[in-house]
DNA sequence: CGGAGTGATTTA
DNA sequence: TAAATCACTCCG
């Protein structure tokens, strides 16, 4: 007699979490198992996305494998890049909106404006604070002093998030005059300008250099 | 208004089959597409083999390209060249398995038999013939005078036919000593002696030579 | 348990 | 490196 469907302790877990991995017996998945956990309290959570959203900060998933039920070292690697690079491209979008609706005259107000970060940002991963974000907005800063062309890649349009093309700004390509070229240079520079000078006042400038993620 | 996920006719293809694009969403491949295709019964298709697999020799595949939907020639003359390898590499999978199994007492029997070409090896492309496979053999029985070393991807357990390191034969890496050495060797020249007697004697080697595919 | 959506792996 | 295939997650 095969003792089925039990629900075992998880060590990964704070006490009382229990795991329990169920088998498929027909269909074209047979033999494919579902794991699932339940709470001290009994509730039954189905994916890791679920248990996160449960569990909260109080317990880092990051590294926890949700199949096996253990933590992996491995995935911690991973986990980090892929956020930083989410809060990254993130940040950039965000950014960039900003700047594409600047006219000089409003720069300053706008940039103010800006300190309050959409909530996409703010929400990506439990791991993400303000204080990551503002760090990348200070690399950003003075990362770009090549040619801009704009983005190329149609991608783009449809998801710019995820596909910009990482050294140009957000925005078609384009063909433009000399006076084009004076007249946006002076508003990117004043944006610019304005920004940094509204980071140094909040004292949040330092704060972006003394980050903890230093391998950015 | 967008319309996605729209399923499109596909000319290239026999009448009732539709083919999808899909934008990935999220994730870290955001922005890139899936192509699908769906039998004139609904039955989806994920990738090439997939289809190639489904279809059979009802359709051939071979200047097919599965992102674009559309027949293109210039795929041929690679497909062509994969073929061959394809059939080759399956080829010495077989055969090579063949010459493991064997125990110098039963070369002769053993060779005889084998000329019966398993499925796997009738089956590969429209294109193929018994004639192609046989050319293969006898070239095989003379290009391999290098030191063996075996299969040493883990991939080739998987996919024997498509990973095999050509220039290896089907075993995994071992360690021997010498006396192995002159065993194993013994084996093997009894047995390629036997199966070259055995294809002069049928008439094959005849064919083998005089095949049309005749740049390999 | 199915299957669309996405990650992971392998390949060229 | 990017593209293609394959495997898996996650939620209905």
């Amino acid at each position: 007699m095969i003792m089925e469907r039990k629900r075992m302790d998880c060590p990964a877990l704070p006490p009382g979490w229990k795991k329990e991995e169920v088998i498929r017996k027909s269909g074209l998945s047979a033999g494919k198992s579902d794991v699932y956990y339940y709470s001290p309290t009994g509730k039954k959570f189905r994916s890791k996305p679920q248990l996160s959203r449960y569990l909260g900060n109080t317990v880092d998933l990051g590294c926890f494998d949700f199949r096996t039920g253990k933590m992996m070292p491995s995935k911690l690697q991973k986990n980090k890049q892929r956020l930083r690079n989410e809060n990254f491209s993130l940040f950039k979008l965000f950014w960039e909106k900003r700047l594409k609706g600047l006219r000089s005259s409003d720069v300053t107000e706008e940039v103010l404006r800006s300190m309050e970060l959409p909530k996409g940002l703010q929400s990506v991963g439990p791991a993400t604070t303000d204080e990551t974000l503002l760090s990348a907005i200070a690399s950003a800063l003075h990362m770009s002093s090549n040619p801009i062309t704009g983005q190329t890649s149609a991608a783009a349009e449809k998801n710019p998030a995820v596909w910009l093309n990482t050294s140009q700004p957000l925005c078609k390509a384009f063909v433009v005059t000399d006076e084009d070229i004076r007249e946006q240079e002076l508003k990117v520079h004043q944006a610019r300008k304005s920004l940094e000078e509204a980071l140094m006042a909040d004292g949040l400038a330092r704060a972006a250099e003394s980050t903890r993620d230093t391998d950015i």
